[in-house]
RNA sequence: GCCGAAGUGGCGGAACUGGCAGACGCACUUGACUCAAAAUCAAGCGGGGUUCGACCUGUGUGGGUUCGAGUCCCACCUUCGGCACCA
């Protein structure tokens, strides 16, 4: 260590030095040897161009922690990594030609010195980047995996296109009809794709949220809601006159005897057939064609008027063998439930407005336990619980009864079963993109589709390449990519042309970290158990179904297959609040942005840190102050003058004993790191943790005005010590600085963190609150540990209280000990 | 419509298990230093009231429980977020 000491703090000077010295020394390079582990993670940016405030914000966050837990004694894993295949690159090649590959790499080349200006303690030994072929290679690996376990599969689907970015998106990647990257409204096309059968982890997916109460409740909700669970029943209506069945799917069973239609969604594979050849046919067929090009958004709106038409067929209710009608209807959709459902005006309140206004009968089944219910009455439908009636032998029982009845009565004569359905769709995974994930898959005319063998992995993306707009995706046109052997037969065959979804990069990036380097294996199980899952991951709310959902999935598939023994990816999920200004999303229309480079380099990354760290906990939206920022530049000056006044002063022997003031000092400074401690580990804010250190140096200033040259040598230095040691993980590098100015050589993030006296924190006297009936009356100083009486007595005795008392009778008294006496009087 | 979170000074926010509401910071006011300003240091800073000692009032609204409620319970209002013809 070494280097020019300055006199005024400087931190355009210190903060470049130190950022030097740390990584010529490879300062936070994982050291794997410890027990105590702690792998804390913030999600890894895409690289866009430059950082933003949110970027600083999470970073910040993510390296409080990182550098306290080192201090307490942990093996700290801290990487960070790029989520690099993605649109923009490609668009960015469109319109000005750049390659998507050099675009990417010179942003984070870009955005990594920006991190490194910012002072976080990344080992950069372990980065990754998901579109070097050292990444993606393990990212068509972990493709394969999921195709020999039966999880990847193609199947033409109706699928949501964003004509804009010009692919196909998942059904997460859809919010409010329109494309979560570019908000283009989404329309619907018919591909043949692929799928990861995420459908199949619904039920754990949903289960092991239980799990995560390291997790905002907020979103596990989400995450909840999005898998959608419904109990219920299947049942089998058989078709007049027909072989067919239509299963429909309810989750209110008691409600079968209430049937008097059914309706099919548009898309129904039977509706073709019901209608062929009748009378019907023409006006049905008009009627699936216009629904069929409603967009999904039209057809999912509630103002949607619903809408529906009679095919002429008729099917028998298995329960009574009633015949209803079969209509076709554009409220039903044919990817939810079975594509068809029953009809029960009298009881669903969508399906009541439908028969209002075709006319459909209405049957009454459940009742209110003292109305009778009738159906002529009825202004809306009855969707509580209720006794049925009109039930055949179920008159009479409870509808939560009846629903368990019900299902037992149809199972056991083979009309249904019970049947769980969810919300959740498979993932769909293809893009017709070039700057992704190759699908590592070629089919061969004799053998069909053929997985890449393993050993032929990566499949490279071609580097040469046309890029225009609205054409074709890049790689289909790419002859040299297209044409290959077959690995099956050796014969002609042709690839695969779409590449993976991006999310699929980046659900499981965080097991990459924990191997990085590893040539034959994405990582070895040891090393991912020795560190997964992530203790600690931080990242923004817009995640909360799309990422950590899919993450969630892929860590689970990794399990069942072996590789880990971690079944959850992260224990505990910090969701991070937006960067605000003037109570805006920052943005270039609105004119309110400000970026981390001007922070800076007007006041040096370490007031960046303090200032966003300290306006708001970690959770909550935070609102940029540029007054604010001001607020933590001074703070910091604050604390480099005491220090700098100080340090040689507090070298001197301490042959006084320490006085009150003394004493007092030293309670402020253990208290406040008691507090601080705290505040780090128990709760995360790292606000009212920051409010702590101010206090003290607040304290501080107030002991050396107070004593003068007469400060205590030790006590002073003991302050000074804890002073810097406490802010070393919000401002790293005046923490390195001011650390060596109190002649210490070691880097001062190689400290423990340091121990608070419960000794130091005790008093001799304490002020209790006076309340008479409840209201604050007064205050008093009195011996530390006195009793309820004694109390009592002195209170009393006090002649701003004793007014209070004139005339009165003392019923109860209730005291808290050291703290509060409260004298109820009448 | 369903589910969830949140409402505290001029502003950001604090108050952990029911026990001094407003810590800390910003803004503002005053004083010291200065020829002056900035910086710095010191003091004040919810509202009303005042004989400067009080006292009254105050955490979205209305009730309740309690010696005592920002905190617990009930009802409501507002804001934000998620889901939504899901059968």
């Amino acid at each position: 260590m070494g280097g020019r000491m300055v006199a005024e703090y400087r931190p355009e000077i210190i903060e470049p030095k130190w950022q030097k010295y740390w990584e010529e020394h490879k300062f936070y390079q994982t050291d794997e040897k410890k027990d105590k582990k702690y792998y804390v993670l913030e999600m890894f940016p895409y690289p866009s161009g430059r950082l933003h405030m949110g970027h600083m914000r999470v970073y910040s966050i993510g390296d409080v922690l990182a550098r306290f837990l080192r201090m307490r004694g942990y093996s700290v894993l801290h990487p960070m990594g790029w989520d690099a295949f993605g649109l923009p690159a490609e668009n960015a090649a469109i319109e000005r030609g750049v390659h998507p590959a050099e675009w990417t790499y010179s942003n984070i080349e870009t955005m990594k010195k920006q991190q490194k200006a910012l002072g976080i303690s990344y080992d950069w030994e372990r980065e990754v980047a998901t579109c070097d072929p050292d990444y993606y290679k393990w990212t068509q690996w972990l493709f394969l995996l999921l195709y020999k376990r039966g999880l990847a599969y193609k199947k033409k689907a109706a699928v949501n296109w964003c004509p804009k970015c010009e692919t196909v998106l998942a059904n997460e990647q859809v919010e409010d009809g329109k494309c979560w990257r570019c908000g283009e409204e989404v329309g619907v096309k018919d591909l043949e794709q692929w799928f990861f059968r995420i459908t199949d982890y619904a039920e754990r997916l949903l289960q092991d949220l239980k799990l995560l109460s390291g997790w905002p409740q907020r979103v596990r909700t989400m995450q909840e809601n999005w898998i959608g669970k419904s109990e219920g029943a299947l049942i089998r209506f058989s078709v007049q006159n027909s072989g067919q069945e239509i299963p429909v799917f309810t989750t209110r069973p008691d409600t079968i005897y209430g049937v008097t239609y059914l309706v099919l969604a548009a898309e129904h594979p039977l509706v073709e057939e019901l209608i062929a050849g009748t009378e019907y046919e023409k006006e049905v067929r008009a009627f699936v064609e216009k629904t069929r090009k409603l967009s999904e958004i039209t057809r999912t709106s509630t103002e949607m008027e619903k809408e529906g038409v009679f095919t002429g067929a008729y099917c028998l209710n298995p329960v009574n063998g009633t015949a209803v009608p079969i209509l076709v209807g554009n409220y039903v959709l044919m990817s939810y439930g079975t594509g068809a459902v029953m009809g029960v005006p009298a009881h669903d309140q969508r399906d009541f407005a439908f028969a209002k206004k075709y006319n459909l009968p209405i049957r009454v089944v459940i009742t209110p336990k003292d109305v009778a219910l009738k159906a002529e009455d009825l202004t809306d439908a009855y969707i509580d619980e209720g006794i049925l009636i009109n039930s055949a032998h179920f008159d009479g029982m409870p509808s939560e009864q009846a629903r368990e009845e019900i299902i037992k009565y149809l199972e056991a004569k083979g009309w249904g079963e019970r049947k769980i359905t969810y919300r959740l769709r498979d993932w769909l995974i293809s893009r017709q993109r070039y700057w992704g994930t190759p699908i590592p898959v070629v089919y061969c005319e004799k053998c069909g589709t053929v997985p890449v063998p393993e050993e032929e992995l990566p499949v490279l993306l071609p580097k040469n390449i046309q890029f225009t707009a609205g054409g074709k995706s890049p790689l289909a046109q790419c002859e040299e990519f297209i044409f290959t052997k077959c690995p099956a037969c050796g014969g002609e065959a042709r690839r695969e042309t779409d590449t993976m979804d991006t999310f699929i990069d980046s659900s499981w990036y965080f097991f990459r970290y924990t191997d990085a380097k590893n040539e034959t294996a994405p990582f070895a199980r040891e090393k991912a158990d020795a560190w997964m899952p992530v203790d600690q991951y931080i990242g923004g709310i817009e995640h909360a179904i799309l990422h950590l959902l899919y993450s969630r999935f892929i860590t689970k598939v990794l399990h069942d297959a072996g590789y880990t023994s971690a079944i959850e990816p992260f224990t505990r999920l910090l969701a991070q609040g937006m960067v605000n200004k003037d109570g805006a999303k920052m943005s270039k229309s609105k004119g309110n942005v400000v970026s981390p480079d001007e922070i800076i380099e007007k006041y040096g990354a370490d007031t960046g840190r303090v200032f966003i760290l300290f306006a708001a906990p970690p959770e909550k939206d935070l609102d940029w102050s540029d007054r604010g920022v001001e607020g933590s530049y001074r703070f910091l000056h604050r604390v480099w003058r005491l220090v700098d006044r100080y340090a040689d002063a507090v070298q001197a022997p301490s042959n006084r004993v320490p006085d009150e003031e003394d004493l007092a000092l030293r309670r402020a400074f253990h208290g406040a790191l008691k507090k601080v401690t705290e505040d780090i580990e128990e709760r995360y804010n790292f606000n009212t943790a920051i409010s702590a250190i101010m206090e003290a140096v607040n304290a501080a200033y107030s002991y050396v005005n107070s004593k003068g040259e007469k400060i205590h040598p030790g006590v002073m230095k003991e302050a000074l010590e804890f002073l810097v040691l406490m802010l070393a993980p919000f401002a790293p590098h005046l923490g390195e600085e001011l650390w060596q100015r109190l002649g210490h050589q070691e880097s001062v993030h190689l400290q423990s963190w340091p121990q608070y006296d419960e000794k130091a924190l005790q008093v001799s006297e304490v002020e209790i609150v006076v309340q008479i009936n409840g209201k604050v009356r007064g205050r008093l100083q009195v011996p530390v540990g006195l009793d309820k009486e004694a109390v009592q007595k002195l209170v009393t005795a006090e002649a701003q209280i004793a007014r209070h008392l004139a005339g009165k009778e003392i019923v109860k008294v209730i005291s808290v000990p050291d703290k509060l006496i409260n004298l109820v009087v009448r």
